[in-house]
DNA sequence: GAAACTTTTGCACACGCTTGCAAAAAAGCG
DNA sequence: CGCTTTTTTGCAAGCGTGTGCAAAAGTTTC
């Protein structure tokens, strides 16, 4: 409200301002003074809501300018105002405000990440990652749910379209080719973890979810297994569905037929549902690929405790991640590594590189086998 | 590089702002077709880098405070114009620049949350949930990752300065007072989770960690135990350390002495290490309250895995947080379940109430035992 | 139809910052 | 010391928005 009073007092800018900070003043120290009675803060309410570049300028005694390079590496300023430029800010508490350095720059430092399910332990871990590996790069991460059914994909990223983020980072969901065109056209960068597509445009992370399969299969008949089966979500992610189709056709070459089961998410409780289904059919399987590690310690626990199967001995399992549990005693479940580092990586790397050079379109990298002790050495 | 140009380019602003959009329209162009030679996205090119609401403006034949105000919730605007702009805004693919607007208004809409770790099963539902609650409420999440040491946290806490968050949100870590200091005094509003300090200005949400120690010891007398320990982390977070005072406090009355083992973080790795510590000396407990589920994890396959325990035949235990693991059948943990939900909505709540209402300072909520699998029901 | 009132609209300034430009200061040089 | 070259500095315009104010347009009332 004494901003508003301000407003109609006609005054040059710098009395203005200067009347500003005042008015500000008091009002600190009058909101202070209800919280803390006791203490004597006189000296730490020099202060007003947010320090801007001028007040720093003025205490300084140097022009607006000279703060604003002292703040921007590269810039030419002598070492005796940066020095005193510095210990105003310092004593005033300034922090250069990136919105408005934002607005000036054609950059704002913000990556958005639009994610949904992020308690998921994977992508839990490549929130983490990314976050940690923005930072380093000097920006910062937006964390954007997809949780919600609306049409959520689309309606995050034109939030990142609010925030004039520099760039988008896709961890779940797939976005409508206009929205996507959208965001390229307004300059941002696009990159797609695990969600191959076929728009024109963003960066695309993926695996060589074939090859795991065919390591899988092999790894199967090198334990005799025989009976060979296949479990999947049933949202039919195409990373999913290729993992799915690489091991039929592995299987395939050699002679095999493969029992798929698609149910639910790839949650514990699909898993677990999808060892009911299997082991109440006539046939079992000695051999399940389970599309990710959830889905196969639900289904190991179903194996175990629902119909008193022994892992490996009975039944071998692949699962597919390689997140922290599986790593677990009670699992100890053989799986394919997610190269986080590597995804995180490149993904950071592309973002900044040079933005008319435009080289590369995607990545395609490689998930290890981890051996633990669901797959037996011999029959 | 066509934006230097046009900067000394002395034309009036109108004239200039076209130039610029047309030069930057030729650029796009070119850009575009590198990419996709055979198409033809003659029409699709028409938005330069981001539109802005003076283009909107000039496309509807308004002023553009006329945009502002259809953009602007409660404003004055005529029906017939909001939909005048509205239409330009949509063939254009505006969008409301919220660095710019944040500018304006004191409020940026930025809540930042600051997290190390934060792909631990609990600390990944909290965010999850954090963002969807901030979301729903209009504002938006940024993740701050203090995983590494250099005095992270107040380095997160100076970066929600540069970005004028509305609200910080600390998961972990506790700031230096004169930081938080600073983050209050810039009119900042602070949320602390389950890590009281005696900081005034700060939300506080907490658990009665104490309650929960109590009921945790009940619930071993009436199992029979008679040999208690408590498996702390040795980090000494103060909610921690809370339980381990409580849990102390509750045995003495009745006359029993706990063994407290504390060990490294609070991972699955730790509660393995405190096993091996507890089954190597004379006396073996016969329950263990773990100060949260995953170091209950790791002592309950050391018990079993290492030294053939029976749970909850010869060791009984309890955890603590009731993530998602503990469901699981290998695990089935009977444990203290954090209120998630209600963390999330009394912190949002709070962050949207009235900044010189100033009553509330702090939450106490309940943390609930889930009954499973790891206390037995009789001697 | 004029007066009184309400709604809508455009102007212009402010927010806090960056940066090109030209003037001022400092440094180098013969 | 004067001249040239380099470095530093302040000015002012601009980034994209919100909003008070007064003028314009529209509406009601008598």
């Amino acid at each position: 409200m004494c901003k508003s009073f301000t407003r109609h007092v006609s005054l040059s800018s710098g009395l203005l301002r200067s009347f500003n900070k005042i008015s500000g003043l008091v009002v600190a120290v009058a909101r202070k003074r209800v919280q803390d009675t006791a203490n004597n803060y006189g000296f730490m309410q020099l202060n007003k809501s947010f320090v801007s570049a001028d007040d720093v300028a003025k205490r300084a005694g140097v022009s607006r300018s000279a703060v604003s390079r002292t703040f921007t590496p590269g810039a030419s300023v002598s070492e005796e105002t940066r020095q005193r430029v510095m210990e105003a800010a310092q004593a005033l508490g300034y922090h250069v405000n990136q919105l408005a350095r934002g607005l000036m720059r054609s950059e704002s430092g913000i990556v958005c990440l639009v994610v949904s399910e992020m308690d998921t332990p994977y992508r839990a871990r490549l929130v983490r990652a990314l976050t940690h590996e923005l930072q380093t790069a000097g920006k910062i991460a937006m964390l954007i749910n997809t949780d919600r059914s609306d049409g959520s994909v689309d309606t995050a990223l034109r939030q990142t379209l609010h925030y004039r983020a520099d760039a988008s980072i896709l961890l779940s969901g797939l976005p409508d080719k206009a929205i996507t065109r959208l965001c390229l056209n307004s300059g941002q960068r696009i990159v797609l973890i695990n969600r191959d597509d076929d728009i024109e445009g963003p960066f695309r992370i993926n695996l060589d979810d074939g090859q795991a399969a065919r390591v899988a299969v092999s790894a199967f008949l090198r334990a005799g297994c025989r009976h060979l089966a296949f479990a999947n979500s049933d949202v039919g992610t195409p990373s999913l569905m290729a993992r799915e189709r690489g091991f039929i056709a592995a299987a395939a070459e050699f002679g095999l037929e493969v029992r798929v089961v698609r149910h639910g998410n790839t949650v514990y409780e699909s898993g677990r549902k999808i060892a009911q289904t299997l082991f109440t059919e006539a046939v079992w399987p000695d051999a399940v690929f389970c599309v990710n590690d959830l889905m196969a310690f639900g289904l190991m626990d179903g194996a175990r405790y629902d119909f008193g199967l022994n892992i490996p001995e009975d039944l071998c399992i692949v699962g597919f991640d390689d997140i922290e549990q599986s790593s677990w005693t009670s699992y100890n479940l053989t799986t394919f590594s997610q190269p986080v580092d590597e995804i995180v990586k490149s993904s950071v790397a592309w973002l900044q590189s040079d933005a008319t050079a435009g080289r590369v379109r995607s990545a395609n990298l490689h998930a290890p086998l981890i051996w633990r002790k669901t797959i037996r050495n011999k029959l």
